[in-house]
DNA sequence: CCTCCACAGGAAGCGCAGGAGT
DNA sequence: ACTCCTGCGCTTCCTGTGGAGG
């Protein structure tokens, strides 16, 4: 094996040197890259910009809400616009600043405050403060400084769903505390209902203004794709094909700009390392397969040992199981190799996160007289997982 | 129609890590 | 040195439940 591997390192770099490299630019299709247009979108780019108008000439703007599903531009649109707002606003002398951050990203109100904290450039340690410490900090430097805050909150459906709305309650009624700066909100979300669990007071000031993102067509997103290409890629190394089938395949999908962009990425590398002088259609294909398997390997390498332990309980056991069965061979597996045998609440949670990666299907049945149970099935490959497994030496003990 | 199995999954809380302020 | 903060992984305790057998 590490022969093999040599080999086929030896070849990426020799092939990287005397080849030719098929890209100009490869940042140009990743997903945070914003490009100096953003096609489509004009509607939304003036709204929104109508909307953040208003601070130029130092009054108020109403709060913004953001929605579409991934891959609409929400972010690349909000971002692309707060940045045309800091240059102008630059240009006149105008103390504009904008802080971001994606709340699932963040996961925590803590290290979401801290995201903030770090865009206004103030040192804040990443644990240790109290939650109303950090935002009375921020608060604060917004007032002496006496500057307008436009805070963007990605994917405000996770805050809200996990931790409620107090924190959101706090932001919106921050401007009574603001003798002399100026807090203003832009949530997005790709979820409508998350308004639901919004108090109405909340609701009414955070979404004074509220702005909708459709899905790409599929005919827009093969012109997104063109567009990016020219950027991404050198002249004649990607075929027609190849771009109209990265976007038929994400517009199936739901209009996912995204998706579609990471396939044509994977696409080029795929190309490249193959040594083909263009991207075709072949090669988008394998990208889909390779996507979906790099997918699969990381969330099987970052697994917890626990998890690790249970997913090879399932797997090796080849057949579907109930959970007790499982439950049986996980703790065998565990005293084997000397590992503490955690609970079966906590394993049912483990299971349940399985589930969610996709690593395994459970369904509930129900044996009536018999009690109610999951029957879980591996829904991947048993020598995929062990090859993976291995790396990991108390996995590898198991073989 | 009732019972009761074998779990699911919610709620609360514990102990620890990692840090701040005093 | 001491107290207080949050996040995280986990346990304990709990209530809920579809349907075969009585």
């Amino acid at each position: 094996m590490g022969d093999k591997s040599n080999n086929s390192l030896d070849d990426i770099f020799t092939r990287a040197l005397s080849g030719r490299s098929l890209y100009k630019d490869r940042n140009a299709l990743r997903s945070d890259y914003i490009p100096s247009k953003l096609p489509f979108r004009e509607k939304q780019i003036i709204s929104i910009g109508e909307t953040l108008a208003p601070l130029l000439h130092g009054s108020k703007c109403s709060n913004l809400l953001i929605y579409g599903k991934t891959g609409t531009g929400k972010t690349a649109v909000a971002k692309y616009v707060l940045m045309k707002l800091s240059e102008k606003a630059s240009t006149r002398n105008l103390k504009i600043k904008f802080a971001y951050s994606n709340t699932r990203v963040a996961g925590t109100e803590y290290r979401l405050l801290f995201d903030v904290a770090q865009y206004m450039g103030l040192s804040v340690p990443f644990t240790g403060l109290a939650i109303g410490e950090v935002f009375a900090r921020i608060i604060s430097a917004i007032n002496s400084s006496i500057i307008t805050l436009i805070l963007v909150l990605d994917e405000i459906d996770f805050l809200v769903k996990n931790y409620g709305d107090n924190l959101l309650y706090e932001l919106t009624r921050a401007n009574e505390q603001l003798p002399k700066g100026y807090l203003s909100l832009i949530g997005i979300s790709n979820d409508l209902k998350f308004k639901e669990f919004l108090d109405p007071r909340v609701l009414s000031s955070l979404s004074e203004e509220e702005i909708v993102f459709p899905p790409y067509t599929a005919e827009e997103l093969k012109a997104i794709l063109y567009d990016r290409s020219k950027i991404a890629f050198f002249d004649d190394t990607i075929t027609e094909a190849a771009i109209n089938l990265c976007a038929a395949l994400a517009g199936s999908e739901h209009g996912d700009a995204r998706r579609a962009l990471d396939l044509l990425r994977v696409s080029g590398e795929v190309a490249e390392r193959e040594g083909a002088p263009k991207v075709e259609e072949r090669h988008v294909r394998t990208a889909v397969q390779k996507i979906e398997q790099d997918r699969m390997v990381d969330a099987l390498r970052s697994l917890p040992l626990q998890a690790k332990i249970l997913l090879w309980s399932i797997i090796s056991s080849g057949e579907a199981n109930s959970t007790g069965e499982i439950y049986e061979r996980y703790s065998n597996i565990c005293h084997k190799i000397n590992v503490e045998v955690l609970t079966q609440r906590r394993v049912s949670m483990l299971l349940s996160e399985l589930d969610l990666l996709g690593l395994v299907t459970t369904n509930l049945v129900s044996k009536g007289r018999y009690g109610r149970t999951k029957k879980i099935n591996p829904s991947i490959n048993l020598q995929f997982v062990r090859e993976v497994f291995s790396e990991d030496p108390i996995m590898n003990s198991l073989l």
